[in-house]
DNA sequence: TATGAATGAGGGTTCATTCAT
DNA sequence: CATGAATGAACCCTCATTCAT
């Protein structure tokens, strides 16, 4: 959220015709989104409040309106700039791995981190409080975040079929499957408060690890130099 | 009243005839909590009104409050039998299996149906949209369901790591990681409302069986007639 | 209230047909009487529930209304038995009185020690809550409780009138003086809570002679000897 | 919002941005303390509604949590000032009076009228219904009020016991007796509803007179001229 | 007669939103 | 544009009373 002011600020809401010129200060548009980030992680969508945010923000009631159309405008704001977060670096990442496995090993521990990160696992936490009411926030935040970040993996393995270092069927459900091998044990852990504190970056490091070790002697070529090759399914 | 006599206490205490864990009638109760976990599984835990349970469930406001001692308490009392449901019989698949990929297989799919079920991922969003503020909730949660399963899991790798029909080294994680492949591509497609239907049964039979393959092809000893065993790590 | 079971019983309920042939039973209407004194005290008119007085008095809520045909009912009947508590015994004290200043002293004593008890200082200020919405409890209870106090110390003064012990021309002011002059400084502060305790035996015995003394310099005929007399007005 | 910027506080903390003593408009603030006014004295505390008090007050529910925290400190807020109107004025008399007989006159007068006067009488009821439940509002009360009273009163006393007007020993127990002497006949009556209307200016004459007048008698010296004194206790 | 589960109106309070300044 | 006082609907919960057993 810090680096994203003027994303939002020509969408000139939705309900009635109130704030139409709205948000022209983007430094106030940015103040209110980290005191409503604020809010909204300490309490949640419901709980949270709106004289609390402009509080926490540091602006009047009625100026949260001026820039947002409602609540709920600010929190989709809001989980935008988070999935931005969480999942933008990840495509050099993807795109530059010289080896599958060097590939894997970095991709894996960028992309855990951000998921188990404190702020990530809030804001998921909050969406899926709300995604039953507001399916379009979730399919959003799915298709933008999760959904983008697997298509990136997926054309990693695409790229180390091709050049015949692994021999993976199904890239799709590979790519799926490494993630989830990466989140092993913590996600659900961090999800449910489980594991109040941030997973240590040692954890990370060890699971990940795991999950590529794990996933290349099940899916990669293995002893180039014994001329035998193993493939999967 | 000079005479004192021996009536009760009376000090000036809130909960006072408060239902302890009242209720007498098992069916109004059931009625109450099917018709709870409908309204919550619209509504979300804050959004969800007692009214609006009460009209559901077909009984009055002050009836809730005569089986519930209050909002949590009924949420808490379906949290606990979702998860019952949840993880209740999966204690005789691990226990049972006669060989690991048949006791990984059963189990795979008992769990990944599960947890996959409508039931399953609604109960799931709810409480997580409630954690941050009730933690307990969700560490019971997690405690009595996903570490239960996962604790059977590892005893059922335990009990084939000594027949020596696999050799893992860290059970633990190795019981996470089968877990994790289960539900690989579905769960969060599910949580985050991408997959709006339950996910089919051909589905989950395609995404487990593609665990225990993975899980085999990297923790078992393969073709014993070979005399050549594969071990990991 | 401990000694009194009979008075209500034949008063058979205001309201609706339901409890015609009511309260049987003289000992339960006792006990559900005494559950009722406590919890009112306790709580006040508004706060007390039937609930916590169906549990202080150890009998079911339904019972309460075999007895009383409802709330108001209860305390009107408690508010009486306490009433009779408090001005009963004063009786006998003003009719047998040898002396003037003897007289004044008993009867200031046992009427102050009365209204200032921990149960009578409650008493009135629960009424006091109620009076506003109920003025007939307050005017019975001020008709049956302070105004036939007030009676027998006038008449005790008018008896030492006609003895030519005194002269006091108006003997309805004078009682009430004397009365008000018992409860100085005490009366107030135990009504406000300003004396949380009860007041003690020797502020009550000092007020009250001081009462006594201020009294007889006032309106009796000092130094009968001297053959000079003072009198008042 | 990955940067923390300097938001405040934000704790999950209750009373968040309650009013603190907030209202703007006096006048508004007036009106409401009017209607409570009204519907405190028609229904006592416990069964006056916040619903009534914004209908009586012409506002907004919501309002009137604007102005007030809760009920209780609305009415707080209202006890204080009938307080302030009762107990007020007392102090220039008590410092000015020219003689001790006038200024027990006057200072009698004043205060009799204002503790029985409709207003008065009311408050102390209602405040008499919750003083048990709540007794700071009463130690308040009649620390501000009556205790503030008794000392003008005795430091009146101790000025004409200085001039050697009067020889009084115990000049706090003097001020209270006299206090209850020019309550003496209404106090209670007013307080339990026995006398509805507010007592006449003649009633009220009347008994300070008499207070007044036995006052002097026991306690102050008489004919100066004569060269006899006549001393209390 | 005695019970206590059931009722539903009504309580105090909160809060997203509006709008006059 | 910015403000925050005002609104009133809606929230959770309590409780006097009823009534089937």
């Amino acid at each position: 959220m810090s680096t994203e002011s003027k994303v939002q600020s020509c969408e000139p809401t939705k309900r009635r015709g109130r704030p139409v010129g709205a948000g022209i200060d983007p430094a106030k548009r940015q103040k209110i989104m980290e005191g409503a980030h604020r809010v909204f992680h300490d309490f949640g969508f419901d709980t949270a409040s709106m004289q609390q945010i402009a509080q926490t923000a540091g602006v009047s009631k009625g100026t949260l309106y001026v820039y947002f159309a409602n609540k709920e405008d600010l929190f989709e704001a809001l989980v935008d700039s988070q999935r931005e977060l969480m999942f933008g670096d990840l495509k050099k990442v993807a795109e530059t791995a010289p080896t599958l496995e060097q590939g894997l090993l970095d991709y894996g521990m960028l992309f855990t981190r951000k998921v188990l990160s404190d702020n990530g696992i809030t804001a998921q936490r909050v969406l899926l409080g709300v995604v039953d009411r507001q399916p379009e926030l979730g399919l959003q935040f799915y298709e933008r975040g999760p959904a983008r970040g697997h298509k990136l993996l997926q054309t990693l393995l695409d790229r180390f079929n091709k050049l015949e270092a692994c021999d993976i069927a199904d890239t799709g459900l590979a790519a799926y499957q490494f993630a989830e091998l990466c989140l092993a044990q913590n996600y659900r852990q961090r999800l449910f408060g489980w594991q109040p504190e941030a997973t240590s970056e040692d954890d990370i490091s060890k699971v990940v690890n795991a999950a590529v070790s794990l996933f290349m002697k099940a899916y990669a070529f293995v002893r180039p130099e014994t001329g035998i090759k193993t493939a999967t399914e």
